[in-house]
DNA sequence: GTTCCGCATGAATCGATAG
DNA sequence: ACTATCGATTCATGCGGAA
């Protein structure tokens, strides 16, 4: 909280999914406040009973006004994952996401990077002038060309182990990843492990979930779980504007970080809110959390 | 040669690497002559002492009127493939291509695709700030949105994964994945003759070529000649009009299909054209190719 | 003939240094 | 201040020489 000036040091909603408009929510925040967003916003046009249906002509514009709340509510360290893609639409692609790309740099955000999501279990179906879409944008915004990044904390095995692995990251295998580093058992990974672990590229590759039933959107556990390893520490606050059926959430909670979420609508604060106390008993520190001021 | 009007119906030089400046060779081709273009054109400032380095904010600029002449060549229903990234500096990703995107679709081009090339070897170092940059962008651009694609050409088998991972299996690669592998390799390959194909996706993962003569550029046959089969049929005329060592030219003729290759460092051209001549020796066809008009 | 080990080599990027 | 150049970093691959 030591980046947070005196005047705005207001009770933070942490661990909370916030029902309502993000456009509307997000100004309620204090600046300077988030480490990490990062999420997978509704994608034009394609979920019009969930969402209303942005049109993607109008989308790049909806979006904006959101990452400029984005942009003020983002430590000057932080960082900004943005999943997205564009849709195809009378046999071409749509360009809102690059529009929306040049767009977020006049508003100051730094386009750092732009890593790929393959997903290994795509969407099926079959059309004359395009194949099945196995990939999408993890792009990565920030604030400053300093940023917090924590790069050993996403090591894989060597060579062709890495690919393999990766696509079987299992729950356990995350969490005793993290639970060894904390226990300072192994605090230096790499003189640990020697020569059999290296540095990943920008190219993810992970499974898409079909567990999530309720949800429209396939968006994996370990994806933000990633990003939140990659650009956070245990206790840092990260926010999903675009919370969805809570699988931020999820990953907050698999990793100790605090969560703040924002969902419009109610179905899916509720699932979110139900997934997560069938997973985690709250605990006397949730409500430490809750009551910080 | 059919959709190519009788007034335009003029010598095309086929089989040939053109030593020149594209500027200047492209406009001496009759329109609508081309069933596909693809090409990996020098990046950004790459490569100053080969091609004098076009710098990143200029980089658009110039491409857009290669890509103004390309529209005209190219027949209606044909296909251009344009393999390219952005460089990354002082933190940030250039934005040229995706402004070279929207610019395009201004010129008339529809931007159809944006397939994915996963480097399996992609280049070393490690940054602060980001990882290796392990993909590349092959841009899909056509002139209508119906085209030629012949999706059947590139089927793989069930499991296509793993399949292009055996291709380029190394002996290391056998060595690590002894307990995963070694077992049954012969059995798994036999095994994938009998089983169902299925179309790929948008994604391929290649690895690039290792075994570089002199030239610096990294282009790995199996990429041009992925979508040689994919775009065009046999006895169809495919330019590169930036040819470099000659890769696109190896594809041809390994697929049978012709070529017109456009090059500006002389010592490219002769290169590709000594590679050619070890590989292929000449035979009554190119004869008769060449002086067809 | 094989397998194994060592080594050079990239379509890179950042930070520091020099003009 | 702003640009040009250099060194350090890193890993999959293929080659050559040795066992």
């Amino acid at each position: 909280m030591k980046s947070i000036p005196l005047s705005e040091k207001i009770k933070l909603p942490l661990n909370k999914i916030l029902c309502g408009d993000c456009l509307e929510i997000l100004p309620t925040l204090p600046a300077n406040c988030i480490d990490l967003i990062v999420t997978s916003p509704p994608y034009a046009d394609c979920r019009k009973k969930s969402y209303g249906g942005i049109h993607p002509h109008k989308y790049a514009e909806w979006l904006l006004l959101i990452s400029r709340e984005l942009k003020r509510v983002l430590k000057p360290e932080g960082s900004f994952v943005l999943n997205i893609k564009e849709k195809a639409a009378n046999g071409e692609r749509y360009t809102y996401v690059i529009e929306l790309i040049l767009e977020m740099r006049k508003q100051g955000w730094l386009w750092t990077e732009e890593y790929i999501w393959c997903k290994k279990n795509c969407y099926p179906g079959k059309w004359p002038n395009r194949f099945r879409d196995a990939w999408e944008r993890c792009l990565h915004f920030t604030k400053q060309t300093k940023f917090k990044m924590y790069q050993e904390k996403v090591m894989v095995p060597v060579g062709s182990w890495a690919e393999k692995r990766l696509s079987r990251l299992s729950q356990t295998d995350l969490r005793r990843d993290e639970s060894n580093t904390i226990s300072g058992f192994g605090k230096n990974v790499s003189n640990w492990v020697g020569r059999e672990m290296v540095y990943p590229t920008n190219v993810l590759h992970l499974a898409t979930e079909c567990s999530n039933k309720n949800h429209s959107a396939a968006f994996p556990t370990t994806l933000p779980m990633w990003f939140i390893k990659l650009f956070t520490v245990e206790g840092d606050i990260v926010l999903d504007p675009f919370m969805g059926s809570g699988t931020t959430a999820l990953a907050c909670k698999e990793l100790n970080r605090k969560y703040i979420g924002i969902e419009i609508k109610k179905e899916y604060c509720e699932l979110a809110e139900k997934t997560l106390k069938e997973k985690y008993k709250p605990t006397l520190l949730d409500f430490i959390d809750e009551y910080q001021g």
